[in-house]
DNA sequence: ACTCCTTAGATAGTTCTACTCTCCAATATT
DNA sequence: AATATTGGAGAGTAGAACTATCTAAGGAGT
């Protein structure tokens, strides 16, 4: 099974050939080779792209616009390191257009990852999601200390050694792509394990 | 400060006044109470309302009519536990609709929830999500070993934990909300975070 | 060679969500 | 009395993600 036509792509995808179609013009999947002016065929790995990208919208949630970005990080990415970096920076947050976070709520992330021994640039989107988040929440009044910063980073500490300690290829295309699967595709079995104990939890408690 | 206007409630709450009349509409913010055909006045009940809704769409990702029904458990919930309970039940996955998972992935969810001591209904949404999610990685030619879902577990235990045992106040009604508050608002917290070690760990194994 | 079917490529239309606008009559306010 | 604001209802709009239609060019079977 080296090559196939639309009409097989679209079976083995489960997607209809005008929604592939239209991926393509939006540059989600590349096209495949041309054997003429009006056939294309295409190859296992469409098939694999086809289904990252449901992954990721159905998934991980993220918008058609967001899976594109990191797909071009993919594409271009030289490590894991970068991948993962470079999917993070295309993130930012589930919701709507942030608004700048606080001076007070910068300065709480910029010690927490002190405490922590994590350097990242303070421009980081994933640092401005955390300040920004801080501040709803005291707008909310219902401020989070230093100390749940703290708990999640030592919760968060080994489940990401070992994520990271996983995936070690030789094959880096595989890896990388990996490394963008086992980021955001996974995080979805992270929130549901969180729910389901928050859950056990309060009901061990009354 | 008891009681304002719309156009204050505007104001306190940075959204325009068509916008929070469609909430209005929608069933997301309470009525105020009539003063008159043409006049009713709002409280600080409303403004707190409001900003949570805007925490729920912006913050945690949720559509307005998730919002909604999350709203309503939280109106209608006796206990923490239930107000937990009732939001876990209306939100399933983030994206679009969820086929339904394999047997087998239904089974590894089983033998998890068993693994950990955890009761939980096997058909709760948060059970279905995590089969379902791990069909998907399945399918990514990804998949996760229990031992990912055991550290998952391990990780997020104290944090449930900790969590739960941080809303301990007297005032049900506020407990409630701070209930909802604390599983959606502050997952994004857990995330960035998670993001940020995997990041630092990626870089300091080269 | 002839007919039928599929495809690429382009354009236009649809559905859903979350607003946003416009009106109107009934008040408040000045 | 003149002006401004509000509640309520309905229509209109922008963006996202498809979905449908059309055309011309191949290719497949006979």
């Amino acid at each position: 099974m080296l090559s196939m036509w639309m009409a097989e792509l679209a079976a083995r995808s489960g997607l209809s050939v005008p929604t592939i179609k239209y991926y393509l013009r939006e540059g989600l999947l590349p096209p495949g080779t041309a054997t003429g002016a009006t056939r294309a065929s295409y190859d296992e790995e469409h098939v694999r792209r086809l289904r990252l990208v449901r992954a990721l919208t159905d998934v991980a949630g993220l918008r058609l616009d967001t899976v594109r970005q990191v797909l071009e990080g993919i594409d271009g990415a030289g490590s894991w390191h970068d991948a993962v970096g470079s999917a993070h920076t295309r993130l930012g947050s589930p919701g709507a257009a942030t608004a700048p976070p606080s001076e007070g709520a910068a300065d709480r992330v910029a010690a927490f990852l002190d405490r922590q021994g994590w350097e990242l640039g303070a421009d980081h989107p994933q640092a401005a999601v955390l300040a920004r988040t801080l501040d709803v929440l005291d707008e909310l009044e219902h401020p989070v200390g230093d100390d749940l910063l703290d708990l999640y980073a030592a919760a968060m500490r080994p489940v990401a050694e070992h994520e990271v300690g996983a995936v070690r290829s030789d094959d880096l295309e595989s890896s990388v792509e990996a490394a963008v699967i086992g980021t955001l595709v996974q995080e979805p079995l992270l929130l549901a394990i969180r729910r389901i104990a928050q859950e056990n939890v309060s009901r061990s408690l009354g």
